[in-house]
DNA sequence: ACATAATCCTGACGATCGTGAGGATTATGG
DNA sequence: CCATAATCCTCACGATCGTCAGGATTATGT
């Protein structure tokens, strides 16, 4: 299921609904991502000042994989061995 | 063209990528964008503890959708006009 | 090789983060 | 309705950020 963020925040209630989906409390998901529980709520709710590290660490904790879409013109200038998806 | 990120640092070479595609200089797209040309040069080299709305500030402003892909399970718990693609 | 442009690096500053602990508030189910 | 679970909120603290300014380093083109 793939979802495009149009906010910065989109990102809040995504977490929250996977979270819901694996029958987890803040409180364990949290531990178990090795966040606080503090931060993985005001996550949900859509904080977007959060640090890109841990945000991170969040979704893959949670399974979420993130893809970038981005303009073609760009491919010549990709590092080689760019993986695609 | 889409690119599914491994690590919270591989989206520095992208944002890099993407602006040569532009054929800009940091100094601009730094301008533009709203983000200072230091800031930017260490997103291009992988500085992955940036704030997640001043990352995303930056992905908007080059034309870099994120999409986020998650488990079928999370669908039913998604918050009612969740926008697709 | 040279001159200039572009990028990178460093340090200092104020602003903001993430955490932990504690108490309020809201859901859940018996 | 009540008890308990789950989530949220607030505060203070140390750690880290993002910006600015300046100088070094690396690319680019002639």
């Amino acid at each position: 299921m793939r979802i495009k963020l149009s906010k910065a925040s989109d990102i809040g209630p995504l977490v929250r609904a996977v979270r819901k989906a694996q029958k987890m409390r803040q409180d364990d998901t949290a531990g178990a991502v090795g966040v606080s529980e503090n931060f993985l709520s005001k996550i949900e709710h859509g904080a977007d000042k959060a640090q890109w590290n841990k945000l991170f660490q969040v979704l893959q904790g949670l399974g979420i994989h993130v893809v970038l879409d981005l303009p073609e013109e760009a491919r010549s200038y990709l590092p080689k061995g760019t993986e695609q998806s």
